[in-house]
DNA sequence: AGATTCGTATCGTTTATCGGAATAGGAGTC
DNA sequence: GACTCCTATTCCGATAAACGATACGAATCT
């Protein structure tokens, strides 16, 4: 076995005595999401405690279907196209995503400006929700799966600060720092340690790197496990609401992001 | 029906159309999530075209299961605990696409036309990932598990033209060489020599083949051992971007292959 | 109250699923 | 190259699960 073992959805053998097939196959999807890295059948076997044919058949209906794929060049199961988008539209809309709104929804009324709920999905950044402050100054920001690059955005850039050391050097050396204003962040280095910096100060702010005018601050949003799964961000003109005084916001958002990390698994 | 009706996860008939119990129970699933809101037994049917007691089945099977949920006070279901922990881990999941991802991204920003990476599956070229550039014209093509015919695409000529000789062999004989354009190669024998060309040239083009004003270009992407296991191709409106434009961009996707190809086990 | 729609239960038929066993494929060793 | 070991894939007959027409109950509308 590669690494550490891959631990079954629930308990020990509770996939397999499962009746349904249906079942035993979302079953298998399940530990193999789990797992982070792509899976051979034998570790699946491993896991699941189901007998090989009936995980090579379940798992070529999926790959058929476009739910999984296999790594080029080996034989082990990844997450396909189809999967990712479904796991995608399951954060945007499960019940708990009602929760989540009415906690934004709050938020905004309060502070009087936009916030977003934003996820990194594929390595940029996919706004979940968003709430518009009612003013007739707005931001349109792509919204619904479109995606934004994580280098130039207070939401972003959080998220970046939080991954695991290798994931977070390997998005930094990929990435194109494309410049949106003069203040965007073009150079590795200095974004480094302004996720270094990050980190330590518990929140990230966007002064005016995407649009002129425009500033974000962003805190981390945990779940049960103590992950940074998401964030929460806050997002004015800064006619209206200079960085200065958005920071001040930092406490409100972080009393915020504790009430929606509730909301996730 | 209450407000707008859903859509079907891929098309009509779709659903119902498939052999398999557990592919039927998650299009349900997908077009549960999809709906974003409680939706009700008879929704369902309509936009499944699933027969009433097959979904109500399917329903209660992923009710017991914890995956789906019963709208508190009505009998509408919504995502469940366990369907909502599960698409987290699917995001969470992502590991080396994401990084194939960026390296695309990258690409696509810079040249400014539409990349995708592909692999070849049971004889037909599967789309692992795919980038659109930020044009209004655009290409629908099939993704995520939708196969597509290799002699009529660059990503297709390449991958055949790299398969051992046997295999090509194998493969040519018994391909149907479907006509889509007049430029569509339906000959074997020209199909034969435009592979051997391909290999001594290290990439392939397609001009025109498959839809009348859009080419491609691609190159192979080696695993570690050598081996070639994928394609990264560039495809673009020739009113845009002319064919030997295209090409110039070779050494670039090269880079770009390289890059995804450390990607791999 | 009657009509209509929607959800749930029943049951004989059918067909996909099951999994042991045999086969093919690949990596490593000598 | 011949061998071994381990993993992935294919085969196939028995079985059980999925199927869906029909019927029934429950809720909502008029």
């Amino acid at each position: 076995m590669n690494s550490r073992a891959l631990s079954p959805a629930t308990e020990q053998g509770e996939i397999a005595n499962e009746t349904s097939s249906t079942l035993k196959a979302f079953g298998v999807l399940e530990v193999l999401v789990r797992a982070g890295r792509a899976v051979t059948l034998s570790e699946l076997m491993h896991a699941t405690e189901l007998p090989k044919p009936t995980l090579h058949r379940t798992l070529a209906l999926f790959e058929e279907a476009g739910l999984l794929c296999r790594e080029p060049g080996g034989r082990a199961y990844i997450v396909g196209d189809r999967l990712s988008r479904f796991g995608l539209d399951v954060l945007r809309n499960d019940g708990a995503a009602t929760q989540r709104r009415i906690v934004l929804r709050r938020v905004v009324s309060e502070i009087g400006e936009s916030c977003n709920l934003a996820v990194l999905h594929k390595g940029a950044v996919i706004y979940l929700d968003r709430i518009e402050a009612a003013w007739p100054l707005r931001l349109q920001i792509p919204q619904g799966g479109v995606a934004m690059s994580p280098h130039c955005c207070a939401s972003g850039k959080l998220l970046l600060a939080h991954l695991s050391v290798v994931e977070r050097q390997r998005l930094l050396e990929m990435m194109a720092l494309e410049r949106f204003t003069p203040r965007t962040i073009t150079d590795r280095q200095v974004l480094a340690s302004e996720l270094d910096r990050i980190v330590n100060s518990g929140y990230a702010v966007d002064n005016e790197e995407y649009v002129l005018g425009v500033a974000c601050v962003a805190v981390p949003v945990y779940s049960r496990h103590g992950e940074v799964v998401a964030s929460v961000a806050l997002q004015g003109a800064t006619a209206r609401l200079p960085l200065m005084r958005a920071i001040e916001f930092v406490p409100r958002l972080q009393a915020a992001a504790v009430d929606i990390g509730s909301t996730f698994g």
